[in-house]
DNA sequence: ACCTGAACACCGTTCAAGT
DNA sequence: ACCTGAACACCGTTCAAGT
């Protein structure tokens, strides 16, 4: 019952026993202090077991075991939410290091860390859509999309505009996996995607196409339907950076 | 008094006299009937004039003089008028007939349509990125940017992987717009964004930027704010068409 | 067949009152 | 300074009852 009490840890390494008093740590007293960091924490931690739609500031709250009004001491509103919780996802981007002569693999490399970091955090990419962003850990990815473009040799005009675009593509992307995975396990949630299930309601899709209407979509099916997400991800990279590479000197 | 009565109108059509009888249209006898059309209609117009927060179930009702549980009769939920909406928009999409030697023209006029329909539609962006395109009338963009492509010779598994990127971002440049527009006049709904105050907030969050963090982004301050919503899109219409061209032998 | 009032289980945000 | 109960003005959807 001693709560809030210091706390003693003991134990043997190789031939020495080690004691340390830990540091007072808040450990759960009846209530822990709220702070942003718990709150942000919490929400990335609901979105990621239930999605984005199960974040709302009175779920959160209740998650936090406190009332929907006490979030307010902390945080403006759920607009600023989001911003703190992508910002907190955007400053975990590893920008590389300048190389002019990979500067196309690079950026490609940049591209597909974010992907990855929407994935990782599911619900993330549709908080990234919901705002202009504006803070820190978004500004980040511009700055390493910069440096790589203009090391490469891209004018400074094509680099400055290529940010905009490939950060709206990518978080599209991930907005777009989320509303699939959300449709796809509204019964099952937090579990992964069942990919098949996808796929065959895809190309199910696909056969009831009227063929007097779309020729070409009928036609081209198999093309239509191919790839997965990480396959369709890849062509859109490529496209961007070869077409960046091609316009960089008309926007010089 | 006379609700639902049969209508005349008389005219002088140069020397002629005209009397026509109009067929008994409703005219609003006490209660119109409900369809789906009208339900569509009066949706499109409370976004058109308020914005897509706007439009809820219950709000579309009140618009249409009935409560909400009527409208279930005639559309599955919410997610289904989203989708009939964009779908009623995606119908004016006006595919020109393939012409091999301009197709990347034509493929760049037709991101343009898809923009302008989302741009005359405010708030339909937002509908279309919360869906699945299932429907009619996305689908006939699909077919004409594969009718487009493959006349000019790019490869059909390229020219279908576009499709899916052209629209993504598409919507998700309608999306981001119809933020601005959101933010700037919630106060003032209805109006015409103002640029201007965008522009002024653009360049203030630019200015208040940490050079040491961001040296690019502080030194190319011109060329990021630099362009309009229309700049903005024409580059990436050009990347993302140029970079089809380039990388279509790839993916042949 | 179509419509509807009332209810259910939710939202975000505010504010006066508490410690 | 921080927290909170209660309230306000909303949501989408369902269902039994009405015409």
């Amino acid at each position: 019952m001693s709560a809030g009490g210091d706390r003693e840890r003991t134990w043997q390494a190789g031939p020495v026993r080690v004691r340390v008093t830990l540091p007072r740590r808040e450990e759960r007293p009846p209530k822990e202090r709220l702070t942003r960091e718990r709150i942000v924490d919490t929400a990335m931690a609901l979105m990621a077991s239930k999605g984005y739609d199960a974040v709302s500031m009175r779920s959160l709250a209740k998650a936090l075991d406190t009332g929907p009004a006490s979030l307010y001491q902390h945080v403006a509103n759920r607009d600023e939410l989001d911003q703190l919780v992508i910002d907190r996802i955007a400053r975990q981007l590893e920008i590389p290091e300048p190389d002019p002569e990979h500067w196309a693999e690079q950026l490609k490399d940049v591209l597909r860390q974010m992907r990855d970091l929407y994935h990782e955090h599911p619900g993330s990419a549709r908080a990234a859509m919901a705002q202009i962003p504006t803070m820190e850990g978004s500004m980040r990815a511009a700055e390493g999309i910069m440096a790589i473009c203009v090391a490469g040799g891209i004018s400074p005009q094509a680099a400055a505009w290529m940010c905009d675009l490939a950060a709206l593509y990518v978080s599209a992307v991930g907005y777009e996996e989320s509303l699939w995975v959300q449709r796809q396990n509204s019964t099952a949630p937090g579990e992964e995607p069942d990919h098949e299930a996808i796929d065959a309601e895809m190309v199910e899709l696909w056969n009831q196409l009227p063929p007097e209407l779309f020729p070409l979509l009928t036609k081209y099916a198999p093309e239509m339907t191919a790839g997965d997400g990480q396959d369709r991800f890849e062509f859109a990279a490529d496209v961007l950076v070869s077409g960046l590479a091609a316009v960089s000197e008309k926007y010089r």
